[in-house]
DNA sequence: GGGCTACTATGACCGCTGTCATAGCGGAGG
DNA sequence: CCTCCGCTATGACAGCGGTCATAGTAGCCC
């Protein structure tokens, strides 16, 4: 977890974006994130001359290419793909964390969304792309593992709804239930989604390509 | 919507949870919630003595029991009562909010959650029971559409857990995708739980134990 | 060396916020 | 009238946090 010998500036958004985690956006300040990342804290305004939200956008962003990205590598590691083991994965690195290093951090995009939705429209532009890109990521493995093109982005939207709102629930209950709850509840859901689907959306005859890699935005 | 006729008291809890809603708990400030209620920020020390976090913990409750109360309202007006049509009850609140009246306010109690989580025992503890009281009104709700009760449980978190990541999916994407893709989505699932005593995807022929099963224990 | 550029170091400022102290009001009761 | 008490009104205060200004250092090319 350890953020790698990066430079100082990538340390930083390293930081904001783990101490994002546990405070929030706006409780997190900027010496701390100095302090955090080892990093001296005349560098935060040569490196982020756009002040605190430029550094809270970068760290929204790179959250968003990281759960993406790991996405990918869930995938490779089943031993055999379905759409239940990759929500079990991912809902397994959370409880994984919370019952080693317990309850004190939540999804960084989440608390962007909370904290700066209303108030800082380029950082809830961040996290609109954050969650977009995570969700592309999972609908793509979804139609590796057979979940029909025009299915497998409302199905990524469920996934990493039903994930976010578990996340809550634990951190407010110290609890992981509910994130086992969701895996378990939705494993049958995803699974019978394999190529056998043709019922949701009236008329889906068409098939357009284009439907998986938009990006909506 | 307006705060009816209440004493100052009430109104500044009622604020305080509209403004938690837009901007989170750190950024709310307590003379922005007096101004909010229309009421004398003198009246913040004599009827909140234990400060911001008081406020903060009362609104939060006060949104778990509005949030759990109005479960019972929607299942009454259902013409039949289904656990797809409960949900979508649910979603729709959200949904109508959005489309008329902007995406500024989110879900206090995850706003609660994502603020103060780690730093604030007692708001954690708070957002922990409004969960609760929610979650055991979706449960009761389910109960009386068929689905046994040792499911409800599980799928009562289910719901929520998805309705609170799609809000927070909504908030920042600026669109209500997320809430109709989780309605659409979950919808079936909820009904094949009534009364069906056996539970979907175990014992059916394309049971994959290994899969479903993986984040059991 | 002299200058130029990238980066670091610090201290100051200003606005904001939660909290507290103190004083004012207004009605009820004696 | 006076006193008590629930409530209101305001100003002060201390702390903090983002930002800016200014100065210092290190390397590198001429």
């Amino acid at each position: 977890m350890a953020g790698a010998e990066r430079g100082p500036r990538e340390r930083m958004v390293f930081s904001a974006a783990q101490l994002i985690r546990r405070d929030g956006v706006v409780s997190t300040g900027l010496r701390e994130v100095a302090v955090e990342a080892a990093a001296p804290r005349g560098s935060l305004q040569h490196y982020f001359p756009g002040g605190k939200t430029q550094l809270v956008d970068e760290a929204v962003g790179w959250a968003g290419r990281y759960a993406a990205h790991r996405v990918a590598r869930y995938l490779a590691a089943l031993p055999e793909p379905t759409p239940s083991g990759l929500f079990a994965a991912m809902v397994k690195q959370w409880t994984d964390e919370y019952e080693t290093a317990g309850f004190a951090g939540g999804c960084p995009v989440a608390a962007a969304t909370v904290d700066c939705a209303e108030s800082v429209p380029s950082t809830r532009e961040a996290a609109s792309a954050a969650f977009t890109a995570w969700t592309s990521a999972v609908a793509g493995a979804l139609v590796e593992t057979g979940v029909p093109e025009d299915r497998a982005g409302q199905l990524a939207t469920l996934m990493i709804s039903a994930l976010e709102g578990a996340i809550l629930l634990a951190r407010a209950e110290r609890d992981v239930r509910a994130l086992t709850a969701v895996a378990r509840e939705l494993g049958p859901l995803l699974d019978a989604a394999v190529r056998t689907d043709d019922r949701p959306g009236r008329g889906a005859a068409h098939t357009d390509p284009a439907a998986a890699g938009r990006t909506d935005g």
